[in-house]
DNA sequence: AAAAAAC
């Protein structure tokens, strides 16, 4: 490959990149027709089988910037048994699955084999693919480590090593997975390397394991500031007021609000909240590490699709996942990590669009937001009114307004009767308002599927809606009555299994 | 103050 690498800041065309006509066809298909910069940088070097170390943000286009030409490539040959011939590692499940789609997408006129490795589903279809030869492994690293001790991978034949997110692979303590899996690989090998940022830990890796790489630098994607409007929203800093404030915050946004993600710290705030904004008939769906996997799968699904609106997530939704059109993205909590603020909001404003970002704060979100503001180098606007006019009482002895008589105490901690609480129980203590399911956490862990509580029109319809809707009345702990919990069962559609098309 | 990923 020659300098005309440099023509890549100029308008080039996928035509005059050197792709194959099969991959040319499925992009025009899929509405393309203009490189990204991280497109137009390294699939020149990609097709000319150099080691590539791409530095560039999620939303650049730099999937696209490895599947076209490692599809062009694939052309050739075929796989063996056992022995894939390529090889992506990706930091999370979901990734991994929106890779493959990004395969099937503009792979549609290759007849290659794909095979998914990641974890929370069985081992007997990826074997089976395996067997079969795959021409893609996609995998997150312990699944695909599992594979190869059991004897079902043989990794001598791979020519084309991806390692995806590489900072993030770093964040969640990756690296010495990664620099394993790169041993047990041929060194004859191309390796594509991309990563959003370089810490030292990430630069050694690459000079460990990239031979001469072409870097391909790309600046990031729209700034944040000029795409998302901003917003910083007072909160008191009970979970009650939390999720008050946005309930408040959803409904004053209706207008605009096409479908939001709502990011929460921890995962049991996930749940928590999702069984909130539930019980108040938002439409609302789940995200978080500790559901299963089909359940994951279907959550993300669904919400792209347009079938959930509200989608509480933790930070496993933060970076990457591709979900175009993301009108509104509400940080229930401030990140504790100033860097995934950025993430976070970076979920919304994608494509050109214009997106919002609101922000619970509490008072005891001084810290982290001083952070933020510091990394993005803004301060960032209030919404109406900073912390300081916040009513000093906090609600801290207000029991919640649906309390019981005897209500009392601020502070109050999740009660044992709560936490023992059976489903389905009449119990006359009175649940605290907007409480999760004290047995969500051991729902998850005991393998049921993570329900959600269906919003379809013949279920509304069999559940009384006009009394649901009365917004004002207290809450009894007779919600549940009302409370419909669509649970997937075995006789999940055969469309829900499967990962959403883009 | 967390999350993620293998069983």
């Amino acid at each position: 490959m020659s300098s005309d690498i440099q023509t890549a800041e100029k308008a080039l065309s996928f035509a005059e990149l050197g792709l194959s006509q099969k991959v040319l066809s499925a992009v025009t298909d899929a509405g393309y027709t203009q490189p990204t910069p991280i497109q137009a940088g390294a699939i020149p070097y990609v097709l000319a089988g150099k080691d590539v170390l791409g530095i560039a943000q999620t939303g650049t286009g730099k999937t696209a910037s490895f599947v076209l030409p490692m599809l062009t490539r694939l052309e050739k040959g075929r796989a063996r048994a056992r022995m894939p011939r390529t090889l992506i590692l990706e930091p999370t499940r979901e990734l991994a699955a929106q890779v493959e789609e990004n395969f099937n997408k503009y792979g549609k006129n290759h007849k290659l084999n794909i095979a998914l490795l990641i974890g929370g589903v069985s081992f007997d279809e990826q074997d089976r693919k395996l067997e079969r030869g795959a021409d893609v492994l996609i995998a997150t690293p312990g699944r695909m480590l599992d594979h190869r001790e059991r004897g079902k991978l043989l990794l001598n034949g791979v020519d084309i090593l991806v390692i995806d997110e590489a900072d993030r692979m770093l964040d969640m303590g990756f690296i010495p997975d990664i620099e394993r899996i790169c041993e047990m690989i041929p060194f004859t090998r191309q390796t594509l390397f991309f990563s959003a940022t370089m810490p030292p830990e990430i630069t050694k890796l690459t000079e460990k394991f990239l031979q001469a790489p072409v870097r391909v630098e790309v600046a990031r994607a729209a700034t944040t500031a000029e795409t998302v409007t901003q917003r910083l929203v007072k909160s008191g800093t009970k979970p009650w007021d939390k999720r008050a404030a946005l309930r408040d915050l959803i409904q004053e946004e209706d207008e605009s609000l096409k479908n939001a993600i709502i990011f929460c710290n921890r995962k049991v705030d996930v749940s928590e909240l999702f069984r909130s904004l539930t019980k108040h008939d938002f439409n609302a769906g789940a995200l978080h590490g500790d559901m299963d996997q089909r359940a994951r799968m279907t959550m993300l699904s669904n919400f792209r699709d347009g079938k959930l609106k509200l989608l509480v997530a933790s930070d496993v939704a933060a970076r990457g996942l591709d979900i175009p059109d993301v009108s509104h993205v509400f940080n229930y909590d401030v990140p504790i990590h100033a860097e995934d603020y950025v993430h976070r909001i970076g979920r919304t404003g994608r494509a050109g669009r214009s997106g919002k970002a609101f922000t619970l704060v509490t008072r005891a979100d001084a810290k982290h937001l001083d952070a933020i503001e510091q990394l993005t180098g803004q301060a960032i606007e209030w919404k109406s009114g900073d912390l300081s006019t916040l009513a000093v009482t906090d609600s801290e002895d207000e029991a919640p307004r649906r309390g019981r008589g005897n209500a009392k105490r601020g502070g109050r901690r999740r009660s044992d009767n709560e936490r023992h609480a059976r489903r389905g129980t009449k119990s006359t203590e009175a649940a605290e308002p907007v409480a999760a399911r004290p047995d969500d956490a051991e729902n998850e862990r005991r393998g049921r599927k993570d329900a959600i509580r269906s919003h379809n029109d013949e279920r509304k319809a069999t559940r009384g809606e006009s009394k649901a809707r009365g917004a004002k009345r207290p809450a009894r702990n007779t919600d549940d009555d009302h409370e419909i919990v669509l649970g997937f069962g075995d006789d999940v559609p055969a469309f829900m299994r499967i990962p959403a098309k883009v």
